[in-house]
DNA sequence: GGACTTAGTTCACCACTTAATACATAGCCA
DNA sequence: TGGCTATGTATTAAGTGGTGAACTAAGTCC
């Protein structure tokens, strides 16, 4: 079934998006390159540079002579060309960052969040968060391309943007709409934090270059965003790839979602925790549940029930890989989120080797499972590639036609 | 990331698939409902009903009068344009089918396979199959689009098309290049049985209408076909959608893949009866596993038993759901498969409940879960559907440049 | 039979891509 | 120094495709 949509036009624009991701991607590139890249012919190469350079966005970046023959002109996106913010709403607080628009990290705020906040701190702390990054940077309100959001949530995309966080208490909150009557004018995207920190991995992290992959998070609670063909899957209202609430022992331990058996049950840090906390029989020391995560992991060597309590999470864990694979057949799973890289880095051989185990032979060995290489804090930046993610499909057409950047919501 | 390939005449193509789609599926429209459902202009709608007209891809198919104007004509895809053949490759023997370009069913025939069949002998049985076929409805292979085949396994598409079935004993199968080699010369497109049964449920069936959609296939395995947007997702290498051997009870019962706590080994038919046969402590009833599996619905009403087993069935069916929702988030779940068909009619409110208290809600309230259509043997249906299905999304093009339709095997 | 309506077609025009060709640059060789 | 060639870039001409506007076709209603 042929997607929906006509085609005039599209075509440039089609073209434009496919030069501007090659060159934004795959570094300085020459027309040349660019041409036997794309497949485009070196004419409309040509055409369509001359106009984005034109436009500001990409500009040269040095020659690299050939051996005899006219040294070839190296082409890139200008990162002056404007910024994007990300914005990480967390369970704990806000952190704005800006970024150029190759997402060099020019300034960051974090301001803390009460338990539970209502939407409207949540909104003034983003408004405040992004006056003051713009602020340290020196910048102008026009010389933002877009700010993207990751909450803890699920986000239904639409007319209305509604965020779904059962976590905060957020019950369809508009968050766009809140912002917008606070004074944000600038285009906004907002996507679920795992998705966000998804993309992240997929642009700069272990997912680079893998066109069908899922990052598995796994902190206090447990998400994946599932990407395929490069694209984030979504489903039918974007809420797809919630991993963490996926049965995997039928009648087993409470959820805090209300079910029993979920995966996050016994992998999040909470679940393992509990576990921990059950076969010990006393509390486990440290001031928050990372701190006594670290206690755990760090009493392994010597102590046989953490040691336990982490082999029996490895088995849990490759499980619902093993699931992961099964049913997207990825070429590669990535492990991130404070919980998971922590788990990983002590127990990813016995993770690689349980989901052997669980998953199918050939799928299983079509994929490589590895660790996330971004660190803890990648929603921000991922949230922040939103805009770019959305200038580059567009082949920032969009700013041309109306340069106001008007109400573009949805990503 | 733009999607690679450039774009030219790709234009006219798209257009072109867009109207037939739209034909195809939407019965006959007029010229100008055309261009509303579409949005492409009269004079392009014109322009290319014209040249598909005359390549007998479409006919007018009567008028329908408006109370003062001109009436409008009816265009249909023509369905003498071209014949489809679908071919079910089963555990236990070969149906082959004949279609006319509307899907209806011209000519079957049906082989039995030993068990276990080697390659060789299943692509004897399909060729003689087809021919019986094509000389039973008095066609010639000049007339025929393509073969669509559906196999109980996984396929890997390549340039070797590679069949992976563990359950007949096939590893890596180079099931197009035997065909080849056998003397069919026809565009063949091969596709897992559950996929091909998905892509008819979705075409004719339960999934009419919806563009993302789960069909779960029960029987003696366990499989699905996630369809995005309209299209089967297939991940890397086509092997997604493996449902059944998913694990939702971690440690629980053995599996015949080698793995334990596997969905298949509790709601498959196999998994339902070894449990019937536990609690029952004797055996069921009945010549094989339909017959035994029959035997156990039908005792349901009045023995304890076998509700307790139904009852913890549908529960288990139901958490397998509801992992779908929460990955997947689909708009519709339809269950398929002879043993899925049989449970639902029984539980399906129950399954649902349980479906319900394991999915997360927002997901959960956006799904409906609904029962096949389209009866048990839907495999060889969706096998043909995959010529016609290229055909539309080629926009019917490729015939037009190769007439002699060379060896386009992927599907 | 004339006014009005709706459906479908024709045509001039514009946008886009490509192939072919022209132009530019640098090293090599005489 | 002046060709010559290899390489890379720009430009032009030709072809294709989509669209809007004018136009034709085929009806109804008064």
């Amino acid at each position: 079934m042929a997607s929906k949509r006509t085609t005039v036009r599209d075509l440039r624009r089609h073209n434009r998006s496919l030069l501007l991701s090659k060159l934004y991607f795959d570094g300085p590139l020459s027309r040349h390159e660019l041409s036997q890249l794309t497949g485009l012919s070196a004419a409309t190469v040509s055409n369509v540079t001359a106009e984005l350079g034109e436009e500001r966005l990409i500009t040269e970046a040095g020659q690299v002579e050939s051996d005899g023959g006219r040294p070839r002109v190296l082409l890139r996106v200008d990162p002056a060309y404007g910024h994007v913010a990300g914005v990480d709403i967390g369970e704990t607080g806000v952190k704005v960052e800006l970024f150029d628009l190759a997402m060099n990290r020019l300034a960051t705020v974090e301001h803390p969040l009460p338990k539970a906040p209502d939407p409207a701190t949540a909104v003034e702390q983003v408004t405040s968060g992004l006056r003051e990054v713009f602020a340290s940077a020196g910048i102008d309100d026009s010389a933002v391309l877009g700010v993207g959001i990751g909450v803890p949530g699920t986000v239904e995309q639409g007319a209305r943007v509604l965020v779904h966080a059962p976590t905060v208490g957020w019950d369809a909150v508009p968050l766009v709409s809140l912002l917008r009557d606070a004074g944000v004018r600038l285009p906004l995207f907002v996507d679920n934090g795992a998705k966000t920190q998804g993309q992240a991995e997929m642009w700069f992290g272990a997912g680079r270059g893998a066109r069908h992959a899922v990052i598995a998070l796994i902190g206090s609670g447990v998400g994946a965003a599932v990407v395929t063909d490069g694209t984030t899957y979504r489903g039918s209202t974007s809420s797809a790839g919630e991993w963490g609430h996926t049965t995997i022992a039928y009648g087993g331990n409470d959820c805090r979602c209300g079910a029993r058996g979920c995966l996050e049950a016994y992998i999040g840090a909470g679940g393992v925790l509990a576990r921990y906390r059950r076969v010990r029989g006393k509390d486990v020391p440290g001031e928050d549940e990372q701190a006594q995560f670290a206690a755990l992991l760090e009493a392994a060597p010597r102590s046989k029930t953490a040691a336990r309590v982490l082999d029996e999470t490895a088995g849990y864990l490759g499980a619902g890989i093993a699931n992961l694979i099964n049913l997207f057949n990825p070429e590669r799973i990535v492990i991130g989120g404070w919980a998971g890289l922590a788990l990983g880095e002590l127990l990813l051989p016995r993770i690689r080797e349980v989901a052997g185990e669980h998953a199918l032979r050939h799928p299983f060995s079509q994929t490589s499972i590895q660790l996330g290489s971004l660190g803890l804090d990648a929603v921000a930046t991922g949230a922040a590639t939103l805009p770019v993610a959305d200038l580059l499909d567009q082949g920032a057409t969009s700013r041309i036609v109306k340069p106001g950047a008007p109400d573009s919501d949805a990503a």
